[in-house]
DNA sequence: CAATATGCCGTGTGCGCACACGGAAAAATT
DNA sequence: AATTTTTCCGTGTGCGCACACGGCATATTG
């Protein structure tokens, strides 16, 4: 690999112009002559021109680059603080680029407060949003300020279809319900029962619960050696320990071999919390993401698998995404879909340090 | 977030002394009165000062970064082109910085020709080395070469106790044998036989080897449910597919009930070649990588689970410690875990994608 | 034809840092 | 006491880029 690293001086050199026209040239400002501006392209190709990113933050970082965050309170839902971290993280390692964040944060079950949000957002005068639309009416609103005010906008957790946005950053609901279908089988015997178990309030999006529970059953429709019975449980109450524990014993008595669930959120714990403590170690469940309550449950062994939605890293991607962007040119895909971490006892650990000492480095 | 960004001038003026000045401080240069240099150091801590990155790589980029890589050669085993792609993707990403990456490849069988590459490697004046230290004693050849030359070195793939070097990034051997008899456990009933099985020549560094085996073994000993047993062997000639049938063969006689086999590295699909059709979809089989040959027999259900070493990340990882101690200053811990990442037919799709559009970002 | 407008291009400055150079003051030497 | 050495510190330049400014042409207008 040699030294190439050509300049703007180089390009001009070679043109026989001086290191402004190129600058025109390569940021598109115009005011320069077809002719020269041909040669000059022609000659960034061929000597594989790429800008000294360190170089153009350096000469760029007069002007702040902020980014509104618009995430619902973490302090109704521990699972809220993941993306809040990797964001605050990635903020952290941008900070040389002048890139500030400031958070805007909403009630996650009222779609007035999350208009509210949005509203203070929009009118901070913000250089790119980064949002978690749990709301779907209420995002078409969000939607609409980015483009009017030509606001880059990159959604993570929940995606809207065909909304023009600069990318989405999740996971595969789809996938991630297959894939609970088949951690769940490992445990399940032939004539088992299993449910898959809705802990949220109806005002949110329910895009995301239809994938999951098609995902499921897909695979167990798919596996032909065992029989295995799906019921489904939408339960707003999750919040009410008293009716949690009525309903769970309530579902055992009526179906006697109910033995797997599938939380289809973080909330895995608040479902153990409703079993006695024979059933606990009996049942198998499968949940969602690695936030303290689980992780304790994990370690005890009532809770099989959780599988990691990269909450952490959706924040984090959905910065650097917009750095990426914004500062560095970079072209982005619509959809970026974060792997689908299968957690255990036995590896869960090497997960939850990965966050700390993240890599870094630019582009 | 408010715009605190503190830079040398900043410190300077604080103390009231010149720029140069506080430079020798940050790099410890001396030629600073004592006096001097508390009141810097204590202005520092108080206003938070954090060099800028950007403009520190602009200052030192006329003297390039070259870093020695010493791998076995990818054509041998596919393993191999997974980190060298990882190191070829970060040297692309820090590219800006003059970063420069040379490949000094070795044949993975023959101790003699590592230590050839490490030869060449010490005489081409790198600033660094990055290698994957196969070999114990020869190894050590390497460590004297980079302490008298005082190069920093970064083992990937294989540690050595005590060894005096920047960081190693791999993964826990113990625990990844632990995970895959958990695995293994999934899919063997009660009375079940299980195998052990090392794919490789003995010249190679058995550390590994033995740390998998006693998480393995460690797991089903922990489990108080079921009753497997544990077999051990060891195929030097796994390139002899008539040999390794035969030897395939046998086992099932003498062995009836042999429904499980773990092979500690990533040629899992050498012993798939070894098995009868009938036999390959009815045993359990846990590995190592996503390499191409092992990512079709899982999606063909003939490989249940992939351990994913992460190689790719870890020649990533690498380049990238390397950078980030010369170049940026940062500190590094002397061992980098990767996690286990366990790998279905279901998630490979996601971990396979990754690597592809990673991050960037520096610091 | 003079006056003004417009298109096109070069020049200069600064972003924050690293480092070479040189100068002033203090210390050591003759 | 005059010199030499040593210690300590300030100054200046350049890394590659962005962008404001101004200058020189040519085109347009009255």
């Amino acid at each position: 690999m040699p030294d190439q690293r050509i300049t703007l001086k180089d390009i001009a050199q070679r043109v026989g112009v001086s290191t402004g026209t190129v600058d025109r040239v390569v940021h598109k400002r115009g005011h320069v002559s077809a002719e020269i501006r041909d040669r000059i392209e022609h000659a960034m190709k061929e000597m594989g021109y790429a800008p000294n990113l360190a170089a153009r933050s350096l000469a760029n970082n007069n002007k702040p680059f902020r980014i509104a965050v618009v995430l619902p309170d973490y302090r109704q839902d521990p699972y809220w603080a993941q993306p809040k971290e990797g964001v605050e993280r990635a903020a952290e390692s941008v900070r040389h680029y002048n890139v500030q964040t400031e958070f805007f944060s909403f009630s996650m079950f009222q779609p007035r407060d999350f208009l509210e949000s949005v509203d203070k957002a929009l009118e901070s005068g913000p250089g790119a949003i980064l949002a978690a639309p749990l709301f779907l009416e209420e995002a078409k609103m969000l939607l609409n300020g980015c483009q009017q005010q030509n606001i880059p906008l990159v959604f993570i957790n929940t995606d809207i279809d065909g909304a023009d946005i600069l990318s989405y950053i999740g996971q595969d609901s789809y996938q991630s319900g297959v894939l609970a279908g088949r951690l769940l089988n490992f445990g399940l015997s032939d004539g088992d029962h299993a449910m898959l178990v809705n802990l949220d309030k109806e005002v949110s999006n329910a895009r995301h619960l239809q994938d999951k529970e098609r995902g499921f059953k897909d695979y167990f429709n798919g596996i032909d050696k065992k029989s295995i019975q799906i019921h489904t449980a939408v339960l707003e109450n999750f919040d009410q320990p008293a009716f949690m524990r009525e309903w769970a014993k309530k579902q055992f008595e009526q179906i006697p071999r109910l033995n797997g669930f599938f939380v289809t959120n973080s909330r895995a714990y608040k479902l153990v919390e409703a079993l006695d403590t024979a059933v606990q170690d009996r049942v198998k469940i499968v949940g969602f993401d690695l936030i303290e309550p689980n992780l304790k449950l994990l370690a005890q062994g009532k809770i099989r698998f959780l599988i990691n939605q990269n909450a952490w890293h959706q924040g984090y991607l959905g910065i650097l995404t917009l750095v990426n962007k914004m500062l560095m040119s970079k072209e982005i895909p619509r959809t970026q879909y974060l792997p689908l971490d299968i957690i255990v006892k036995e590896n869960v650990e090497y997960y939850l340090k990965r966050t700390l000492e993240l890599p870094m480095v630019i582009v």
